[in-house]
DNA sequence: GCTAATGTTAAGTAATTGTTAAGGGTTATT
DNA sequence: AATAACCCTTAACAATTACTTAACATTAGC
């Protein structure tokens, strides 16, 4: 059977671990398996899943902290998160999708809601992928899959905070895109000053020039031809 | 309590279906809802909703086909959607708009935040249909999106103020609006002086000429042709 | 022609963005 | 493990742009 996605399952009992692989590999999926947050996060490193199954309860490190652990981490970015609840969780509370998840389900766990949530996920990660490859506008072409800037055939080098808010600039060439739109997106929920976003324009318009990113004052900046 | 109007919800998890009934429900929203893409179109046929609220991560049909799928017919066009999305989807929203969405709330879902969005955009409807698209009239086209004013195909620019006024005058081609209405507008509630306004006129027509805006004494401004 | 309303101008004030360099943090290299 | 290289954020300050005002001029309509 074909490599249908890697999955990296988190829970401290042994049972659950083995009810989910189960259930995964026969749908196809590679697994690997970690009992602890720790653990996990070391697996991480090498595996390079494109989902992580997580169980919320969890002695020592809790799914949450390892998610923030997960997520504070950039290179993580692309790495989905799913959490395992228990019933009771009332959703207001759900801590998870604050904590960065991306989906949840909850316990007891049901073999075909498993598998068509995790297949539900994962086939929009693959869209995702596929419609934010390459934007090409003008002589200026920037693929996220490949972290590449190339202006007028040349590569040009941008560090990730500087690639990922230009990328967003381009998504929607001629919108302008006011500054809360920009740090929701580009920095989450993480509080940063006024002047942060005016230096990654700075550092950017030094790379490619200053003719396409154009300021809009008191609303955003906007990339143009 | 009155009928302030019709929204359909749509998502596979009954959780949430619940939780943004409840909340919705005690603020006089009509609601029904669907736990998949298939069902919401058929919902959709009769139910006849002024809001649609669907989340992105649907097994089978994933909100951003549902709402491509809806927007496809005509007769759709006046229905809003707003989509609901997992925080770390890197920049799904910006998918989501180019399938036709209107607005985006990021999990977890506040309820205020849900009432106050819900309550924004229903408001915009009901005044203007038009949020985002250009307004053209004769040779001069203004597109709040991209915050570009074209007369005749040659790019104006505009400050922050001269393009909200502009703007709003050419919302109702013809229509004096007065000096009030104007204020209440453009300022909300900060007091201006009388002529303030005038300056602001000044520099408009200074830029698209004198013929379009015109001078209603003792009642204000209107844009024509 | 009188008068209230609007137009015009320039100057002052406020708001926003640009720039620079420094410091803390992280990652890569030796 | 130490070191170097780089990235990100910030703060302070500069520069720019936007906005408002006040004073005076002009106009429309009675």
């Amino acid at each position: 059977m074909k490599d249908k996605g890697r999955i990296l399952l988190v829970d401290d009992e042994e049972d659950i671990l083995e009810f989910l692989s189960y259930n995964l590999i026969k749908e196809g999926f590679k697994i690997k398996t970690a009992s602890n947050g720790k653990s996990a996060l070391k697996i991480l490193e090498k595996f390079n899943p494109d989902l992580i199954i997580l169980d919320v309860m969890m002695p020592e490190m809790d799914g949450i902290e390892v998610c923030e652990s997960i997520r504070k981490n950039e290179k993580n970015d692309d790495v989905l998160i799913l959490f395992l609840t228990a019933r009771s969780e009332d959703y207001s509370e759900l801590a998870g999708f604050s904590a960065g998840a991306d989906d949840y389900i909850t316990k007891p766990i049901k073999p075909r809601l498993l598998v068509s949530r995790v297949n539900a996920i994962l086939k929009r990660k693959r869209k995702t992928k596929e419609t934010s490859s390459p934007i090409s506008i003008g002589e200026i072409s920037i693929n996220k899959s490949t972290h590449k800037l190339l202006y007028s055939d040349k590569e040009i080098y941008l560090a990730r905070k500087e690639f990922n808010l230009l990328y967003f600039l381009m998504t929607i060439p001629g919108k302008v895109f006011t500054r809360e739109e920009i740090i929701t997106t580009i920095w989450k929920d993480a509080i940063v000053g006024d002047r942060t976003i005016d230096v990654h324009i700075r550092k950017i318009r030094e790379k490619i020039g200053s003719n396409h990113i154009k300021t809009v004052k008191g609303i955003g900046y906007k990339f143009d031809i």
